[in-house]
DNA sequence: AACGCGCCCTGTCCGC
DNA sequence: TGCGGACAGGGCGCGT
């Protein structure tokens, strides 16, 4: 579910909330979200007397740094949810799948109703080796447009596929990569390796721009999302082309049509996005 | 070896 | 009202 500007809302709030906090002790009610090889007691031990320093954001994961140098990293999968307890309605989450607690009283939660996320423990090696599968930030100055057209010329995929590649570009879902390529007036199917120079430039821009808009408004709730405090983002309203099939394109006039790339959906305007 | 597919899960909605 | 099917923001393992 969540993507980066959800994930991004997410470290923001909790950044507030939770460094300097010591942590007690935590429950796992799901171990099936735990990362293959971790286990409850093996996390419980790792934060027990540990103590939150920092929260950070890689992609599309949350990343809570440790005293110890260490890392709990947070995949939200499509319906995890991040909400330390003190929130108005942390008491609605019907399914929490760890819970860490904290020396002054509180929680952080993590709920997740499809159980898609997954929860891993890395120390400073493991992490550089995991942070290094990962690709470019595309909010980061050292992502050019010049940059994502070099990426491009190596994949004959089609682009909305090669925009949620996390090795690739860290961060774009479904949503942002469809609402990109609209902004941008490119079909969803096109292969990567035949955009050109300028359409490079205009899904550079495009793609950062409504990253940036989404972070704004603190994200998309389709249904479940929320952020760190348990309330819905507000972009849903201004997304152009996702989910509005059947509807008239907002740029011409033309109904919007969907298909199915690779078991997923995309949205676009056969007129704008030839 | 890059790529597409099925699957992991629960919940909701829609048509019959 | 009930029931089956489609669909949902992600990502992994597999086969080709």
């Amino acid at each position: 579910m969540p993507e980066l500007p959800e994930a991004e809302t997410i470290v923001r709030d909790l950044r507030r909330r939770l460094p300097g906090s010591r942590i007690t002790g935590a429950r796992v009610p799901f171990p099936d979200i735990l990362a293959p090889g971790l286990t409850a007691a093996t996390l419980r031990k790792a934060v027990a007397g540990n103590a939150f320093v920092d929260v950070q954001r890689r992609g599309k994961n949350v990343v809570f740094l440790l005293a110890d140098g260490r890392r709990i990293v947070v995949n939200l999968g499509m319906t995890g949810r991040l909400v330390v307890d003190d929130a108005p309605r942390a008491d609605e989450l019907r399914h929490v799948a760890a819970r860490f607690a904290l020396a002054d009283g509180r929680s952080l939660l993590f709920d997740d109703t499809r159980r898609f996320g997954r929860i891993d423990l890395y120390d400073p090696t493991a992490w550089k080796r995991r942070d290094r599968e990962l690709g470019i930030e595309p909010l980061r100055t050292s992502f050019t447009a010049a940059r994502l057209h070099t990426l491009t010329t190596t994949s004959r995929t089609p682009i909305r596929n090669w925009l949620l590649d996390q090795r690739r570009i860290a961060g774009v879902g479904n949503i942002y990569a469809n609402e990109a390529l609209f902004r941008a007036r490119i079909h969803p199917a096109r292969p990567a390796n035949t955009l050109d120079a300028d359409e490079a430039v205009r899904l550079h821009r495009a793609l950062r721009a409504v990253l940036r808009d989404a972070i704004r408004a603190r994200g998309t709730t389709l249904r479940d999302y929320r952020d760190g405090s348990g309330e819905a983002g507000t972009f849903e309203p201004r997304l152009r082309i996702y989910g509005r099939d059947g509807r008239p394109c907002p740029r011409c006039g033309h109904t919007i049509e969907r298909a199915v790339l690779s078991n997923r959906s995309v949205f676009f305007c056969t007129t704008c996005q030839g």
